[in-house]
DNA sequence: CGAATGGGTGGGCAG
DNA sequence: CACCCATTCG
C-alpha cells in the first residue's frame, strides 16, 4: 500500500501532488491545456480508494462526453483494478438517466419514457404551434427551442415563465412552453433538458431521494466545468452538500458551448459560490511545443473575462507554424492534401496523427473530395441520424414506449402502407379528445371502423407492434431488431428498390446490428431499455477509434480533449471562423477566440493554418479575408506562404482573358483594372519599372488599397522582389515591390 | 385519399 | 446542396 502510494504520485508535478492530495472540501483545478488534468483525475480517485476514504461506488465522476468517461475508467481500471467498476463515471446525461429510470415513477413518468433529440422537439413544437394557431415565421422553431431550454435551465416553469412574460408575444411563447411540456408528458418523454431539470425537480420533491444520493456520493468530481450550465450546477451543488468534497476541474479558456447554456461564470465564481473552495492552477503543459503554446497565450490573451494563466513547456521550441493563403477551397483542400503526403512520406508521421479542423460541418465536402490519403470524418451526420436507422430506431421506441405518438407518427406509413396525412390526422385528433394515446386509438375496434377504409392497414399495422412488443427482453436485443426488419416490411421495401442507395441502407442497418451486439456484449446487464438510451446518449465522437490509421476530419468543438502530433486548422477566415453571427458581439467573438484557442493547443509538435482569399458559402463564391486571430499570433512563430500570387501570373501568358482577378478575391472588384495595368508596364520595359528602393523584412509599409501593413518575406524572383506583406485589415498579400507602389512609413 | 414531383428556402457549434 | 412544403397527378 505504502509502496503503491508513492507510485500514485510519482511522476506528478508538485501542483498536480497538491491536487490529487486534497481531497476534502471544495477544491476547483484551473486545468491549462495539457496540464494533465485527466491524470489528475484519475489519480485522485485512486488516492482516494488507496487511503480508503470512500469505497468505489462513493464516488461519482462527471465528463462531458462518454469518451472522456471510458477513458477515465480505462486509466483508474490501470491503477485500481476491478475496484473501478462501481465507480459512478459518467456524463451529466446519463447519471441523471440512471437516477430517473429508477424514480422517476414520483414524477408521474412511467420509466420507460422515450427521450427526445431536436429533430423530436421540432416536430413537437410544430404541433404546438399548429395546435395554437400560430405561425412558424412569427414563433420560429429555433426560437421557441432556444428559450425554452433557456428556462429549463433557469428553472423556470411554465407558469413562471407566463408569469415574466406577458407580453403579447411572451404570452405565446408561454402557452407554446406549456403545451410542449404537456405533451411531452403525454407521450411520456423527455427532451435532454429535462433529463437534469427532472433529476433536480425529483431531488427537491423528495428529500429522502436527494439524500440518499448525497450520503452516497462521498467525493465528486466534475470534468470539463467551464461548459456546465446552471442546471448542472444546481444538481452537482446538491448532491455534494453534505459531503462538501466537490472537486471542479476546468478551464475558462476552453469554455465553448454558450450556446447551448454553459455558464462561463460557475467556474469564474466557484470560489465565490463555495467560500472556502481552493484553488489550484496547472499551468505547465505536457503536450506542445514552446512555440505552439505562445501562439496559444497570445492569441487568448485578446480576451478579457478571463482567469490569467499561462502555458509552459520544457519541451523546447519546437517548428514554426505554418500560415499557408490559399487562392480558394479547393485550393486549400489540396495544399493540406499535399502537405500530409510529405509529412507521412517523410516517414516521421503516420495518418493516424494527422487532423484536420474546421469551424462548420459544411468545410468536409471541399476536404473530402481532394484528399488523396485515408481518413475519417467525425459527426455532420451522426450514425444515428441517417434514415433508416432513424425509422427502424422510431419502431423500437415506439415498441418500447407505445405513448410516444411522435415516433409512431413518423413510422406509422414506413415503409408505405396506405395510410396517409388524412388517416394520421384523424387518429391524432381521436387521441386528443379523448386524452389518451394514438396506439390507444389504433389498437382499440372501437375507433377503428370510425377510420373507414384505411381501418384494415391500421389494424395490421397495430398488430404488428403489439406481437413485437411480445419480445422486449424475452430474446437477444439482434433477434428482435431482425423481427423488426422483417415484419414491419421494412427490408422487403429496400429489397425491392434495390437501388445502390436502398443497399447501403441495408448496409447501415447490418452496421447497426452489429451495435446492439457491441452492446450486449459490453454491458453487464444489457436491456432493450438500455440499448436506447446508449443511443440517445452517444455521440459520433464517442467511437473515435485512435488506432485506425486514418487522417481524421472533425469541427474545433469535436476535438476538445483530443491531441495530434500534427494539426491543420482551415478556413481561418472572417466570417467563418470567427462565424459572421458573432460580428460586432464581444462575448461571441471571445467564445469564438476560447475555440481557436481550443484548436491551436490541440497540436503537440506540428501546426498548420490555412485560409482562402474565396470560398463557396451557401452555394455563391464569396471573397474572404484572413482571420483576425492570424494577425494575434506573433508574426516570429509564422512561417508564411502562399500560392495565390504564383498562379496569379502563371496565367498572365497562358491565358489572356482571365485576369486572375479570380483568384485574388481578397482585393475585390477593383484588383481587375490594377492588374491589367500592371501587365502592360511590365510588357514594356520591366526592367524599367524596377525598384530602386530596398526593403527589410518587418518594415512597416502603407499601400493605396490595402492600407498599412508589414512586411513578413521577401524573395527574389526575375530581378524584382517579390514582397509578402500582412495588412492590418486585409490580411496577407503578395505584391511584387516594382508594382505595388508602397510607401514606407 | 395517397404518392410523387418540383420549387423555394435556409444553412453553427451539440448531448 | 439538402430539406421541407405545396401542388399535382394517379
Amino acid at each position: 500500500m505504502e509502496n503503491k502510494m508513492t507510485n500514485l504520485l510519482d511522476g506528478l508535478n508538485d501542483r498536480q501532488k497538491e491536487a490529487v492530495t486534497t481531497t476534502e472540501g471544495p477544491l476547483l483545478v484551473l486545468a491549462g491545456a495539457g496540464s494533465g488534468k485527466t491524470k489528475v483525475l484519475t489519480h485522485r480517485v485512486a488516492y482516494i480508494l488507496e487511503n480508503r476514504l470512500a469505497a468505489p461506488w462513493e464516488i461519482l465522476a462527471i465528463t462531458f462526453t462518454n469518451k472522456a468517461a471510458n477513458e477515465m475508467c480505462t486509466r483508474i481500471a490501470n491503477i485500481v483494478g476491478q475496484m473501478s467498476e462501481d465507480i459512478w463515471i459518467k456524463t451529466f446525461h446519463s447519471a441523471c438517466l440512471r437516477i430517473l429510470r429508477r424514480d422517476i415513477e414520483k414524477l408521474g413518468y412511467t420509466s420507460n419514457f422515450n427521450i427526445y433529440d431536436t429533430n423530436d422537439q421540432k416536430r413537437l413544437i410544430k404541433d404546438c404551434l399548429r395546435e395554437l394557431n400560430l405561425n412558424e415565421d412569427n414563433y420560429p422553431i429555433k426560437s421557441v427551442i432556444s428559450k425554452i431550454s433557456s428556462a429549463k435551465d433557469e428553472m423556470i416553469d411554465c407558469k413562471e415563465f407566463a408569469k415574466r412574460n406577458d407580453d403579447f408575444r411572451g404570452e405565446k411563447y408561454a402557452m407554446i412552453y406549456a403545451r410542449y411540456q404537456q405533451k411531452l408528458k403525454e407521450n411520456n418523454a423527455m427532451d435532454f433538458d429535462d433529463l437534469i431539470a427532472k433529476t433536480v425537480e425529483l431531488f427537491k420533491d423528495n428529500p429522502d431521494v436527494l439524500e440518499y444520493y448525497q450520503n452516497k456520493f462521498k467525493y465528486i468530481m466534475v470534468d470539463e466545468y467551464q461548459d456546465t450550465n446552471n442546471l448542472q450546477y444546481i444538481f452537482v451543488s446538491m448532491l455534494a452538500e453534505k459531503h462538501r468534497n466537490i472537486c471542479v476541474v476546468g478551464d475558462d479558456d476552453q469554455s465553448i458551448y454558450k450556446f447551448r447554456g454553459a455558464n462561463i461564470r460557475n467556474i469564474l465564481d466557484f470560489e465565490k459560490q463555495f467560500d472556502d473552495a481552493k484553488n489550484i492552477k496547472l499551468e505547465q503543459n505536457y503536450r506542445s511545443t514552446q512555440t505552439i503554446l505562445d501562439a496559444a497565450n497570445a492569441v487568448i490573451a485578446n480576451n478579457f473575462e478571463r482567469k490569467e494563466k499561462k502555458l509552459w513547456t520544457n519541451q523546447g521550441e519546437g517548428e514554426k507554424i505554418e500560415v499557408r493563403t490559399c487562392s480558394d477551397q479547393v485550393d486549400e483542400a489540396m495544399y493540406i492534401s499535399g502537405e500530409i503526403e510529405k509529412l507521412v512520406s517523410s516517414g516521421k508521421y503516420s495518418y493516424k496523427d494527422i487532423a484536420i479542423l474546421y469551424r462548420t460541418n459544411a468545410q468536409t465536402r471541399a476536404l473530402e473530395d481532394n484528399l488523396s490519403c485515408p481518413y475519417r470524418v467525425l459527426s455532420g451526420l451522426r450514425f444515428y441520424d441517417t434514415k433508416e436507422i432513424k425509422d427502424i430506431l422510431s419502431y423500437l421506441r415506439v415498441i418500447y414506449n407505445p405513448n410516444d405518438d411522435v415516433n409512431l407518427t413518423r413510422i406509422i406509413n414506413v415503409p408505405k402502407r396506405g395510410i396517409g396525412d388524412t388517416t394520421v390526422g384523424k387518429i391524432a385528433a381521436f387521441a386528443e379528445s379523448m386524452g389518451v394515446s394514438m396506439f390507444d386509438i389504433i389498437s382499440d375496434e372501437k375507433y377503428l371502423e370510425a377510420l373507414g377504409r384505411s381501418s384494415a392497414k391500421i389494424r395490421e399495422f397495430s398488430a404488428i407492434i403489439n406481437n413485437l412488443r411480445e419480445y422486449i427482453d424475452n430474446i437477444p436485443l439482434v433477434d428482435l431488431m431482425d423481427k423488426v426488419f422483417t415484419e414491419t416490411g421494412y427490408a422487403d421495401s429496400l429489397m425491392t428498390e434495390n437501388t445502390p442507395e436502398a443497399r447501403g441502407r441495408i448496409e447501415n442497418l447490418q452496421e447497426f446490428k452489429s451495435k446492439a451486439l457491441e452492446y450486449e456484449k459490453n454491458v453487464e446487464e444489457p436491456t432493450f431499455g438500455g440499448f436506447l438510451d446508449n443511443i440517445s446518449l452517444v455521440s459520433d465522437i464517442d467511437n473515435y477509434d485512435t488506432e485506425q490509421d486514418a487522417i481524421v476530419l472533425m469541427t474545433l468543438h469535436s476535438a476538445k480533449g483530443l491531441e495530434f502530433p500534427v494539426v491543420f486548422m482551415c478556413g481561418l477566415e472572417k466570417g467563418l471562423f470567427p462565424s459572421y453571427q458573432s460580428e460586432g458581439e464581444l462575448d461571441k467573438l471571445e467564445e469564438e477566440r476560447r475555440l481557436c484557442y481550443v484548436g491551436i493547443t490541440r497540436a503537440r509538435e506540428k501546426l498548420y493554418i490555412t485560409y482562402a482569399l474565396q470560398r463557396v458559402m451557401f452555394g455563391k463564391t464569396e471573397s474572404k479575408v484572413v482571420s483576425e486571430f492570424v494577425g494575434e499570433i506573433p508574426e516570429k512563430l509564422l512561417n508564411r506562404t502562399d500560392n495565390v500570387v504564383r498562379k496569379q501570373f502563371a496565367s498572365y501568358g497562358s491565358a489572356r482573358g482571365y485576369s486572375g482577378s479570380d483568384l485574388f478575391g481578397g482585393a475585390g472588384k477593383k484588383s481587375d483594372m490594377d492588374y491589367s495595368a500592371i501587365i502592360a508596364k511590365s510588357t514594356k520595359s520591366g526592367a524599367e519599372m524596377k525598384s530602386s528602393v530596398t526593403y527589410k523584412k518587418g518594415e512597416r509599409v502603407m499601400h493605396k488599397k490595402f492600407g498599412e501593413g508589414m512586411i513578413v518575406g521577401i524573395t527574389e524572383s526575375g530581378g524584382d522582389m517579390m514582397l509578402e506583406i500582412l495588412f492590418d485589415n486585409v490580411g496577407t498579400r503578395n505584391l511584387m515591390a516594382s508594382f505595388a507602389r508602397l510607401k514606407k512609413l
